[in-house]
DNA sequence: TCACCCATGTAAAGTGTTACATGATTAG
DNA sequence: CTAATCATGTAACACTTTACATGGGTGA
């Protein structure tokens, strides 16, 4: 509830994670290590801190357990503050700053959707990212058709490559919104009916 | 050729865009809010450090401009040292943490890379970039397969985004590899035949 | 005169990187 | 016995972010 704490976006990966399921902060590491989620380092001079800073924000808590004969081993779980930490942190606007420096903190905010706001917010989430791209790929395309002639091979192949890279997340937004569209087939309220989520999908 | 110094991605920028063109940090800040560099910073407190990093390493020089009765003016140029820092970085070789965590590096690499190595050095880079790539998607493939029925909806389609968004740096370092190759029109030695690189492109 | 653009900077705070350290258990 | 794996941590360092500060010139 303390107004002023930021969390960085490892520490919201941390904190989805931990939602997902509970874990200590080796199993945080080897989810990094051996997973998509490789995006993450898996230093410890990394994690262990941020685990400690989501502690003293009582966003997490941890246990110790002593089970096998191994060395203490604390697993982490979510709080209700983290939770609310973690929701409002996915319903926060898609931003112009996002689309051009943010990509990989909207992707995991949409991964995480589904299992902490429900399949509609997923949805709309992907709308909004679909319009949002539009706009930024029309904006790269004004500055890309007057310059393109006037750069180095090399410079204007990167800027075609950023270019398609954005198209390319556009046409997975598209195709992903119609995928949301038909799993929540026909009926659904103006804005959300109650969001229950834990119908499909999460195994937790 | 101090061997300890490190020089960050800003640096990098900073060198490369100083190396096409001598400008004042003011410039360069403009260059970054109004161009497709804006995924870098523009604020001061980021960019004016960095080159004074820069010329305390002497990587660059700046000549105080006092043309017009403006504010005092800045205007840096590359030096020697400069250039050969920004060649072997270029020169670096492809890993497999620059896929998964700094294809931002890589692709301001490949931007510079005409200017500063010339266009045989950037076919290389492509074709490398390519081979790399490769690897890496069919490694995401081989998590996806088993995983994918098991995941989330939303963290599914992340992932799907994530896979796509590296098949379409596959799809374009390809075509790309071609452009090059009609560029560099049949005849081309084994390794390089003495990098002149100002014949094309580079208004400089 | 007021606001805005040019142009450069500083200071505090927080975070990630790198490298090192510790100690128990298990497989060969 | 040795190496690898489990498991957690600390310390130094450099970097970016954010916010503030300064001061001249120009257009309304």
């Amino acid at each position: 509830m303390n107004a002023s704490q930021t969390i960085s976006l490892l520490g919201y990966a941390l904190l989805g994670l931990i939602h997902q399921k509970p874990a200590s902060g080796y199993d945080l590491r080897r989810t990094f290590s051996t997973t998509p989620m490789g995006s993450f380092s898996d230093s410890p001079g990394a994690i262990y801190p941020a685990l400690r800073r989501l502690e003293a924000a009582a966003l997490i808590r941890g246990r110790i357990e002593k089970s096998a004969g191994l060395r203490q081993r604390q697993t982490f779980h979510i709080t209700a503050p983290g939770l609310a930490a973690l929701q409002q942190w996915l319903a926060s606007p898609i931003t112009r700053l996002d689309i051009v420096r943010h990509m990989d903190a909207l992707m995991l905010r949409f991964a995480f959707m589904d299992g902490v706001a429900g399949p509609v917010r997923s949805h709309d989430f992907l709308s909004r990212f679909a319009e949002e791209l539009d706009t930024y790929v029309q904006e790269l395309h004004t500055y890309f058709d007057p310059h393109h002639s006037a750069m180095p091979l090399s410079a204007r192949l990167a800027l075609e490559s950023g270019i398609r890279g954005y198209e390319a997340q556009r046409a997975w937004a598209r195709t992903a919104v119609v995928a949301y569209a038909r799993t929540l087939k026909g009926r659904r309220p103006t804005r959300q009916r109650k969001t229950r989520q834990e119908k499909r999908g999460v195994p937790s």
